[in-house]
RNA sequence: GGGUCGCUAGCUCAGCGGUAGAGCACUCGGCUUUUAACCGAUUGGUCCUGGGUUCGAAUCCCAGGCGACCCA
């Protein structure tokens, strides 16, 4: 039968609903009990036994297993699933004043996928299965769409992220990510309001968008006749708050960047930045530290985690190693010795690196050996620290190590994880190292930006000593549930529109 | 941006140059202990889109769309 024709056959049972007096689209239901609740409090109930005791459930029906004068149902809600046991006897007998045709309507009016409210009694039947024995019952919603294949389930990977809706109704550990994301949310804020961090909200939309390196989106205001862009870091509003006078602040929200998707990457995702007076890098290790294996331990209830196959232990204290020692052990290759960047070159060229013309400073060159030769092995948490100073433009130069900044970034399963670092406070330093961003802006670079004046007017009223770090939520989310895409982190990843782009 | 693969019934898939198929779902009939219920019967299609080759295209070729994975 086509879809249309399937639909049209559901469309009349809910008129045929209406006819006999019943709305196929109900107003309310008094549930009584959840799924769950009910499996775990008569987990010992013996098979064959009934409790004198009436529930009232609902949920939607996901399968139907009719004989001629018994069917059983399975009901699932948010919580479980539990077998509605319908005899015929008993429903013609609870329901007799409402509808004397009650179990034959059951029958034929009733479709999976539609949500339905039942009452009844406990009894687990001889086959063992825990049951609500229903003597009244109600369609609350009549469903017009047929649901997946109940055992093949909905496996098309394009059609689950277009229509989550369905995903979650027929794949219910899709449920179960999106349910940890909250609570691994809820944690690290707990977390952080426990220690007298406040969540304070900076703008979306900016005139220069600015507190990382990237691409943004570009929207218009009407009125003001004015481009803005879509923030893309919180970071250097954030940042403006510690100079106001707030020691711990952060947000927890939503990035926009304006570049490609993939299995790591979505335009739109969720960052938390924390920003904490008086503190240096080395504090806020502990802090992150502490933020994940905080949700992990809450959320799932262990530090040993699984991703993809690869046992992750997150017990700390976590690795700490410096980059230039990262590249060493990995490569052999020790950049701390070179004076000039082409003896660095030749050398890196020698342990293998590639694609390395482009590089302009042995900093540059010894981020791209990082990135070539040791991200993809930190399985492991660990920490790298003490970055080369040309790719961290807000980062505070390292105390004894010249050429370098106090940051770290955390990375997991070779892959960055937090990214943190003692704040630059010196206004004029700021100022050069914005002047050197936009001369790269200037000079095409789309994912540089402009120098932020108030930034620096604010920075000239004074920082206190701050450390601040930002995390991936979305990637936090995929390592501890364990998912392979990103986008099965994001309840709704963006997709282009089906057929082509109706706006050209 | 490049490469590989995929797109066929509501869902999961087969078919790979000769009348478009199966299982599940749906519809009808039977059935009071099933849980992928079962038995019988029926129904259901823009084979992603557009061109081309061919007597004949779901199948081969070209272009495009959307997606997945890998690479940059």
């Amino acid at each position: 039968m086509s879809s249309d024709d399937l639909r049209a056959t559901r469309l009349e049972k809910a008129h045929q609903l209406q006819a006999l007096g019943f709305t196929p689209y109900a107003y309310r239901w008094d549930v009584s009990h959840h799924a769950a609740d009910l499996q775990t409090k008569y987990a010992d109930l013996p098979a064959g036994e009934e409790v004198d005791l009436e529930v009232s459930v609902a949920g939607r029906i996901m399968a139907k297993r009719v004989f001629g004068k018994l069917a059983f149902f399975t009901l699932t809600d948010e919580t479980g699933s539990i077998q509605l046991y319908l005899d015929k006897k008993k429903v013609s007998e609870g329901m007799a004043a409402v509808d004397p045709e009650a179990f034959e309507h059951l029958k034929q009016l009733t479709d999976v996928g539609d949500w339905f409210g039942a009452i009844g009694t406990i009894r687990r039947t001889e086959k063992g299965e825990l049951s609500v024995a229903v003597s009244q019952y109600r369609i609350l919603t009549k469903s017009l769409l047929p649901l997946p294949d109940k055992w093949h389930g909905l496996t098309d990977v394009e059609k689950r992220y277009r229509q989550r809706y369905v995903d979650l109704i027929v794949n219910p550990e899709v449920r179960d990510t999106f349910r940890k994301r909250a609570l691994i949310v809820a944690a690290i804020r707990r977390y952080l309001n426990e220690r007298n961090f406040i969540e304070i909200e900076t703008p979306v939309l900016q005139a220069e968008a600015g507190g990382a390196e990237a691409r943004p989106f570009v929207t218009y205001h009407n009125t003001l006749e004015i481009n803005l862009y879509l923030r893309i870091a919180t970071e250097l509003h954030l940042k403006r708050l510690v100079v106001g006078g707030f020691e711990r602040v952060y947000e927890l929200g939503r990035i926009f960047r304006n570049e490609g998707v993939s299995t790591r990457h979505n335009p739109e995702f969720t960052s938390i930045e924390v920003y904490q007076a008086y503190g240096d890098y080395q504090d806020m290790m502990g802090l992150t530290e502490a933020l994940i294996t905080t949700a992990a331990q809450e959320v799932l209830g262990t530090l040993q985690i699984t991703y993809q196959g690869q046992a992750v232990d997150l017990t700390p204290p976590w690795r700490r190693i410096t980059m230039h020692d990262a590249v060493q052990q990995q490569t052999g290759l020790d950049l701390t010795q070179y004076e000039s960047l082409e003896e660095a070159k030749a050398a890196a060229k020698a342990a293998g690196i590639r694609d390395i013309d482009d590089c302009d400073s042995i900093g540059r060159l010894l981020n791209e050996a990082f990135e070539q030769q040791v991200e993809a092995t930190l399985i492991q948490p660990t920490f790298i620290l003490d970055y080369p100073i040309e790719i961290s433009p807000l980062a505070k130069p390292h105390r004894s190590k010249p050429g370098l900044v106090e940051r770290f970034e955390l990375f997991i399963v070779g892959r960055e994880t937090a990214n943190g670092f003692s704040e630059l406070t010196d206004p004029i330093d700021q100022r050069q190292r914005f002047e050197a961003q936009a001369a790269r802006k200037a000079a095409g670079d789309e994912e540089a930006h402009g120098v932020d004046e108030d930034f620096l007017t604010a920075l000239e009223y004074g920082m206190p000593p701050t450390v601040g770090m930002g995390m991936g939520i979305d990637r936090l989310v995929m390592l501890l549930c364990d998912c392979a895409s990103i986008r099965d982190a994001i309840a709704f990843p963006l997709l282009k529109p089906e057929g082509g782009d109706p706006g050209s």
